[in-house]
DNA sequence: AGACTTTTGTGATGTATATCACATTTCAGG
DNA sequence: CCTGAAATGTGATATACATCACAAAAGTCT
């Protein structure tokens, strides 16, 4: 499917735009390439931009000062990804987004963004339930990391998301998981 | 300071309405007293309102099977509070809010929330904004829960909080910071 | 195919935190 | 002010998981 009808589902699916105002919208995107390992936002960068990915899984990560790496998210086709704090804030990011296949992009900018929710009363209303399907989602990983051990949390998100596990290293899922490598091999291996 | 003034003043840090728009906007509150230890929503709930909190302090929380209860929010004044993943989805409720003190709320219906977002565009734009800033908090939790150990997210919790340290028991700062009420009093005791 | 890198498995050991049990203190209501 | 309930402190023990170390297996590139 071509980019433009793909994020035309994905829009339709929370707003209704005319052909015009969905024409004006995806005028602001830009189509974008990315190799397997590349780095989207490095840590430390001015952040500008969110991206839609189309093809290819995207990882969105945090190192702390022990150089070990926490996931908050893979980015698969129809998510979003980006070091939201920074964008929206305007501060540096503390977040890194990575490639972690071959992907393919649409990148918008924040003030982009900002103009189309003000000019279209739908764009902003597109916006808000992206994000409060992001919010309830979060909340939902936060009681899980609280209630369940990492066993159960494998298993719910293979559930989620059963292509991850043909697709990314054992290593960032457990990373994902909020576990060590180790745990996470001897979970299935005994 | 009056509700409605008290109201006005959160919303103009994010939307510019004017006099008739705000009074149009608050026209949809309902203002509700309620005593210490009173459940506002309680799991299995059909949930219809999320909550503006004017005075005092609501938990926003989960009980496991086991009966363990995870702290997803306090919630004192200016916060927001509700089951969000009910109240937008029209699920049950899963999660429970009652109030720690004597509070003060303003309660909005999900109805009149939508219908006051389809009509007014900057309305529209407040709530994004809101669910925008909640996301990033989120976030920012999620990685201190996984980054931090129990006696660094304590610490955060009360730079971030520090009223909550007088107002509220141990056990419910322990069922927050995701860590049993013993080991949270060890922290600090040795 | 061969060489090198990345990923995965697994034992041994250490550590943070949970759980259980009970004592002590603090608080709220009559 | 007294009394029972709620909140807190603390020892003993259990457990999930981390860390370190090294080996095996699987990918990747020229």
């Amino acid at each position: 499917m071509q980019p433009k009808e793909f994020l035309k589902e994905h829009i339709a699916k929370t707003a209704l735009l005319t052909d015009d105002e969905f024409d004006y919208f995806f005028s602001f995107f830009k189509h974008l390439s990315y190799k397997k390992g590349q780095s989207i936002i490095a840590e430390g960068d001015k952040v500008e931009h969110e991206f839609f990915v189309l093809g290819g899984c995207l990882k969105t990560f945090y190192i702390n000062d022990d150089l070990k790496m926490f996931i908050l998210q893979f980015a698969m086709p129809t998510w979003w990804a980006s070091d939201y704090n920074a964008l929206y804030s305007g501060a540096k990011a503390t977040v890194n987004v990575d490639c972690i296949t071959d992907a393919e992009v649409l990148c918008l900018s924040n003030a982009d963004r900002e103009k189309m929710c003000n000019n279209i009363h739908r764009i902003e209303h597109f916006f808000r339930w992206r994000t409060n399907k992001g919010y309830v989602a979060s909340q939902k990983r936060l009681l899980s990391l609280m209630n369940n051990d990492a066993k159960h949390r494998y298993e719910e998100l293979l559930e989620q998301y059963p292509a991850l596990y043909n697709i990314v290293p054992k290593t960032l899922i457990a990373a994902y998981l909020g576990v060590s490598r180790e745990t996470l091999s001897r979970l299935y291996h005994s």
